[in-house]
Order: structure tokens, then sequence, then C-alpha cells
DNA sequence: CTGAGTGCAAAAGATTTGCAGGCAC
DNA sequence: GTGCCTGCAAATCTTTTGCACTCAG
């Protein structure tokens, strides 16, 4: 049961599927609706909640295998927290593909920045080192100054 | 049964113990001292089989626990590997407090650097937020440019 | 059709917790 | 002596894996 109408974004992903001599199944076409529909940044179990509150249903493991797949080809962005867990979101194009992220611990909102020098001072320290940098994580975590953050903790 | 040449560290770690309303037992104080006698990075099951090697028994359970309490007052460092896995290393007064790491993924070795500038940067983006960085991680993941690095893979 | 993909449940790995006995103070 | 601490094992939590059934190509 293909859809009749096919998200614009799906030649891509399926490109990447191809790419990897994977089949397009509804499932990896669902995570990736899911995944790119929003901007937010999710762990595992609130995706696999959010696709359920859609009555859509893939299982966790579907999702584990697909989630890795689309990391590792760049249609989305894992984000290590320092608590050692992980969070997804997706990278398309209208995003900085390069980003990092700064988690307010007093309400759990999660801002992204993006710095050109810290780029150059890394690439500056690989190079001394003889190395070539393959992946980075850089994640601040801080608490609000003032009042202005009212959200809940989580 | 105390040690009779208490090491000279002891007075530090006892001080965060008291601090904490804990008292220096014997595992506290061998956990400290296998921890502070290498700069290695180590993660909990390597930490508890050097331990093994030197027939210091400490458990599990109670190697988590200590180690909790010594990152949390700065005695130790813990450092989220973008695996999600953790490595600890001791935070001696000799080694730059703050530094941040480059991991060779062909070797396993582990750079350290710091830079000011980073540091710089990050204060900015976060003031212009209205934040203040209370954690951080930053890290890359790197591979050698040429063979020098003869390691084996790990 | 047919092998790759899925869902399920079990396994694996990491960390936390409850509890009975032991030891620091 | 007393209650904090430890070790053990069970419990939790996250992620991976084996396998029979299903479906995309």
């Amino acid at each position: 049961m293909q859809n009749l109408i096919p998200c614009r974004f799906h030649v891509e992903v399926e490109a990447v599927l191809k790419s990897e001599g994977l089949r397009a199944t509804k499932q990896r076409l669902d995570i990736w609706d899911e995944l790119s529909s929003s901007d937010k940044h999710r762990d595992i179990e609130t995706i696999l909640v959010d696709l359920k509150k859609k009555k859509i249903n893939v299982s966790r493991a579907t999702l584990y295998r697909t989630i890795d797949v689309f990391v590792k080809h760049g249609l989305l962005k894992k984000i290590t927290l320092d608590s050692g867990k992980f969070l997804y979101e997706h990278n398309k194009k209208t995003i900085s593909p390069k980003h990092d992220h700064i988690v307010c611990e007093d309400c759990g909102e999660i801002f992204e920045f993006y710095d050109n020098n810290i780029s150059s001072i890394e690439k500056k320290i690989a190079d001394d080192l003889n190395l070539r940098v393959t992946k980075r994580v850089h994640q601040l975590s801080a608490s609000c100054n003032n009042d202005q953050c009212s959200h809940a903790k989580n």
C-alpha cells in the first residue's frame, strides 16, 4: 500500500536507502515522515510515542535499525547529551548542517548555535596532532540567569 | 584497618567525603588511590579490572556510587564519548582543570587539548541567551592522516 | 515468488536499587 | 553500639539480536 501523494523528501530518502541496498518500506518512510515533520529534538522513546499517537505502528527494533541508517547518511543528526542519552533531529538543508546545542537544565529547552571560529580552532588542534576530525560533540548545559525561564522542569 | 602511611591526597578526599556527610571507608580511599595513581582515561569495567589486578576488592556498585561523588566534587572528570559511554580520569591540580579530548578512532588514543578562545565563545553564546554554562561536553573523534598511528584498533 | 524487513520476545550491556551483614566513628 | 556502607543479586533501562512471518520488488 503505497502513499498516493508521496512526500517530496521521499525521493532523497529512497536514494539513501537504495545506496545501502535497502528497500523503501512503509515503516522506513513513516519514520522519516515523523522525524522530518518536526524540528524537535527527541529520544527514541518520545519518537515511538509520537508515532503511536498518530496510529503509526513501528516497532522499537525497526526504529533503532532505521535511525542508524539515517544518521549514517546525514538525514538525521544524533545528539549526545552529557548524560550519555541520545536525541535525534532531522538535518534538512534549511538548517545549518553543522550546529551545536546548549540545553537549559531548568526548562529542558534546547538552543542551537554555530560558530565558525570553533571549527577553525578544532581543525588547527587536529592538524597539530596530525589527525582529521570525523565526528564531533560539543554541547553545553546551562541554567537560567533569571526568571525568564518559566517552563516546567523536566 | 587504616593505612599506616596515608596518601597525601587523602586529606583532600576526606574533606570532600565529610562535606557530603560520608565516611572515609577503605573502599572509597582505595578507589581514589587507584584513579589518582594514573593519568589513564578508563571506563568502569577497566577500573574494576585494574583494582582486581592489585587484589583490591571493591564491588561494582560501590565503584559506581563512589565515582559519582568524586565527579560531583571535581576530584574526577567524567568524559562522555559520542557513543554515550563514559570514561573517568583524575582531576589533579597539575593538569589543566578544564580540558577537552580528541580520540583517535584508529588506535583509541586520547589526546587532551584546551583552548581559551573556545571558552570565550561559549560564554558569549550563553550570555546572548541569558544562560550560564554549568556543564560542557566537547569532544572530537578523528582518524590518523598517515601511518604514524600504529596501535591496534579497539 | 523470494529474500530482505518486520515485530516480538529474549538477550545483552550498563547502571541502579533493596537488603542483610559489616565496619567507621 | 548505631547507623552508614558494602557486596550481592535482583531490578531497570536502553539497545541489540534471533527467528518466524510478511511484503516490496
